[in-house]
DNA sequence: TATTATGCATAATATTTTTATGTATTATTT
DNA sequence: AAATAATACATAAAAATATTATGCATAATA
């Protein structure tokens, strides 16, 4: 994963659109689900998800509900109606920025 | 510009690729082609340029030229063989990135 | 029973970018 | 002629984001 510093704000519209498919996750599912979907391209850190979990539910765009599966706890994510918006804007927001970069990049697209 | 933060990580990738195509380009130049290119959506700042020109530039990946035209400079910047390289290198980081964000963000590309 | 996987979290550091300035020359408008 | 805008460089403070390195604890597996 040579390439990591373009996955730089692009986070949050990962776990929005995560969640907007799932319904409900867990962080550590959300790195597995990732890791999965990215064929191990794209390593999400905790370190970066949870403070960003933390943040998105702090903006009203997560809820969390707290559940205990044996001792050992889990954190389930849900988006918010305001959460759902954001998703779509995020995607926009996403293919815009696509469009931009084939544009400058790439010459047959302008 | 409100999806500024889909561009942070692609800077070195613009101006390495923009070099490619025109040979020569000096700071000032970049902007407005930036600019032009993306018809207003990225707003390319000095505070970022400049300070990425000089670190690639310390890296090896450009070569800079200072013309005078009247009494005002101008640097010219130009890719070496190291940073044709290095640009060849970041375009096919760019397009994983962007497969990559399509196998996350849309199904169909699953 | 030792290791791996699950599951949360934070703190220190690094990197990159924005915002805010700063300096100076040349061209254009009032 | 004077004021403003455009050209052209630059840096410094602050903000944002992510990596790396830890830490704690439980459950499953070798």
């Amino acid at each position: 994963m040579n390439n990591a510093h373009l996955y730089r704000g692009s986070l949050a519209t990962i776990i929005l659109k995560l969640l907007n498919e799932h319904d409900t996750m867990y962080g550590y599912e959300i790195v597995q689900r990732v890791d999965e979907l990215t064929h191990g391209e794209l390593r999400l850190t905790e370190g970066a998800l949870y403070p960003s979990l933390h943040k998105m539910t702090a903006q009203g765009l997560l809820e969390v509900k707290v559940i205990k599966i044996g001792n050992r706890i889990r954190k389930y994510y849900q988006l918010t109606e305001s959460g759902t918006k954001e998703t779509v804007k995020k995607l926009a927001e996403l293919e815009q920025y696509i469009k931009t970069m084939r544009a400058l990049v790439n010459p047959r697209f302008r």
